[in-house]
DNA sequence: AGCACGCCGACT
DNA sequence: GTCGGCGTGCTC
């Protein structure tokens, strides 16, 4: 029987869904889950049906202009999963829809699908979550081939995500050794045509197999039987604007909707993920090898680098004796460019960014001066701008200083240099002087003794899961270290640098969720961060100010922390605070938020976001 | 998000 | 007297 009515949602931070009137001759042709052209404030715009009724309760409905394709994009699985995701995320159904589609289909161009003719086929073994625990990544990709074998066998589909793109196609080589050229590819950065040439396949059911990045998750695989993520732990996953999704979470809705399995492939796990094998949700897989190269630490507060050098005398003799053995060292220093500071020797001003008030590197490369966090790029002044005396001095070692020290320490010694501009590894440099940037790399790279010169700047930051993050790197490290990896820092007797040198992950996931516990941090507590910008500093913070009381009177469901200016708070000349709540509830908190922000936006021109977990 | 409607300053 | 500034409100 024909519907007279939709129920559509758009792709806005509008809440919905709102009621249109269906025309006699498109009644036939609407279906749920259907992109449709609807006049919505004025304009037109893509809707998305999410439902279909015989009645309204509103007057004066408007009408659907046109059914924008024959076969419904949205499978109802699909349309479920946003649905939750909405809820989970603080953004609206449409918003959600949105960004689980192909960017050719949020515009209001009409496209054919044929039929899918996938049939859905129970898996034969009951859907599982497990944690494939493999620090040394030596045995990931052949664990990864038999699932993709089993899914094959039960004739389903798999989504295999990803943390970046340059990861594809190492992916893609695994996957042809088990079935050859069926997998079809996903990233946000491929063009719009072919990201719908790719999503089309699948969704008329020619592939079933996707390998992707972040927005790969909602491919739209009609019998799913397995989602695959990979360090599931890499930030790379949690999307930085709206909606701010993290992957490891909707995939894990989108396996509880479609009853399939999911694995999760890690060299350092979560906090999160570890917590719940206590529980049983999720089951380990373990293959944690006995061979490991050494880790040794030196301790800083024994050597005053300060006044030296960067690289102490441990690590220099160490260095000898390894460059006499023709091994390869690789240097690990996170600041890039020659002098991170560079300030007047007379008034003692330090040259800063004027969008975001940090310290302005100095790129001796390039003789320029550059802001870390907006890439603002000015002349090396000759003269103090504030006093304009010439006595400019530049302090604090990036790796280009690192690099001109090694050169007069190892006269004799093939030295290079990796950063975020280098593309390919130098084969034939001694020392590799690199910032993080040389991660990516250094799986096909032969480094024998690998130094990290400034662990402790990893572990002194804000971030709550900077330990988490730092013992990925310590793990990481001693794995692409043959020989050895040696630890500079002050800190030689914190739990995390015992775990990493014993490689005892037990250690460190029973102290690091012990200290989630205490401080209420996930997956304890969530954390919804309720973030004001604007570029007026008083005004941003009178707002937040009056947001805070405002979440603070209506706090049942939630603690609110005072506005906190944020880490960097001037950045691109806006400045920025933020209101943290801590609750249990994420749904009902954010119903509540969003109803105080409703009524509470009516001010100025200040930029609110809300971001689950960041 | 955008787009319309609304109430206060410099123009023919 | 009007054009248009952005601040605020609403979208079936």
């Amino acid at each position: 029987m024909p519907f007279p009515f939709a129920h559509i949602v758009v792709g806005l931070p509008v809440e919905g869904p709102f009621d249109y009137a269906l025309p006699q001759h498109l009644q036939e042709k609407v279906a749920v889950g259907q992109r449709v052209r609807v006049p919505f404030h004025g304009a037109q715009r893509v809707g998305f049906v999410v439902g279909l009724a015989d009645k309204s309760a509103v007057q004066n409905l408007k009408l659907v202009l046109a059914v924008l394709e024959d076969q419904p994009s949205l499978a109802e699985a699909v349309l479920r999963l946003t649905k939750k995701m909405s809820e989970y995320c603080g953004c609206s159904w449409g918003e959600a829809i949105e960004t689980s589609l192909p960017r050719a289909l949020r515009k209001p161009k009409i496209v054919e699908l044929s039929l899918s003719n996938v049939k859905n086929t129970a898996a034969a073994s009951k859907p599982e979550t497990v944690l494939f625990h493999d620090p040394s990544r030596r045995e990931r990709w052949k664990y990864f081939q038999e699932r993709i074998q089993e899914t094959k066998v039960q004739e389903q589909g798999a989504i295999i995500l990803v943390p970046e793109a340059s990861m594809i196609d190492e992916g893609v080589a695994q996957f042809k050794k088990v079935m050859p050229a069926t997998a079809v590819i996903f990233d946000k950065k491929i063009k719009p045509q072919e990201e719908w040439q790719q999503w089309k396949m699948v969704k008329e059911g020619k592939v079933a197999f996707v390998i992707g990045t972040r927005s790969a998750v909602f491919a739209p695989v009609a019998n799913l039987g397995l989602i695959i993520v990979f360090e599931e732990d890499n930030s790379a996953y949690k999307q930085e604007q709206s909606p701010f999704y993290h992957v490891r979470d909707v995939a894990r809705m989108r396996a509880e909707i479609e009853k399939c399995s999911l694995l999760f492939i890690s060299t350092t796990p979560s906090a999160e993920i570890w917590h719940e094998l206590s529980n049983g949700i999720i089951k380990k897989v373990s293959c944690v090898p006995e061979d490991l190269s050494s880790m040794q630490l030196v301790d800083l507060s024994n050597y005053n680098p300060a006044k030296t050098s960067v690289i102490s005398f441990p690590l220099r003799n160490l260095m000898e004796k390894s460059l006499a053995g023709k091994e390869r060292i690789v240097l690990l220093l996170n600041r890039k460019g020659f002098s991170t500071v560079t300030r007047c020797n007379q008034c003692g001003q330090a040259l800063t960014c004027p969008r975001c008030n940090v310290n302005l590197t100095y790129l001796y490369s390039k003789k320029k001066m550059v802001c870390r966090m907006c890439h603002y790029t000015t002349a090396v002044p000759k003269i103090c701008p504030q006093c304009k005396s010439p006595y400019l001095r530049a302090l604090g070692t990036g790796i280009e200083k690192l690099e001109s020290e090694a050169a007069r320490i190892f006269p004799m010694a093939r030295i290079a240099r990796f950063d975020q501009e280098s593309s390919a590894a130098p084969n034939n440099a001694d020392i590799l002087i690199a910032t993080q940037a040389v991660f990516r790399i250094l799986d096909g790279y032969r480094a024998d003794v690998v130094a990290i010169l400034d662990f402790d700047a990893q572990l002194n930051r804000v971030d709550f899961r900077s330990a988490q993050k730092a013992f990925a790197s310590l793990i990481f490290l001693r794995y692409a270290a043959k020989k050895k990896l040696v630890v500079q820092t002050y800190q030689t007797n914190s739990y995390l640098i015992e775990a990493a040198k014993n490689s005892n992950f037990d250690l460190f996931y029973e102290q690091e969720i012990k200290l989630r516990e205490e401080l209420q941090l996930p997956p304890f507590k969530h954390l919804i961060a309720v973030g004001l910008r604007g570029r007026e500093e008083q005004t941003v913070l009178e707002q937040a100010q009056a947001l805070y009381e405002r979440l603070q009177a209506d706090g049942a469901l939630y603690e609110a922390s005072d506005p906190q200016p944020d880490h960097l708070a001037k950045l691109r000349d806006q400045y920025r605070f933020t209101i943290m709540l801590k609750t249990t509830a994420v749904a009902e908190t954010f119903v509540q938020v969003k109803a105080i922000l409703k009524d509470f936006k009516r001010k100025k021109s200040t930029i609110i976001t809300v971001n689950l977990d960041p």
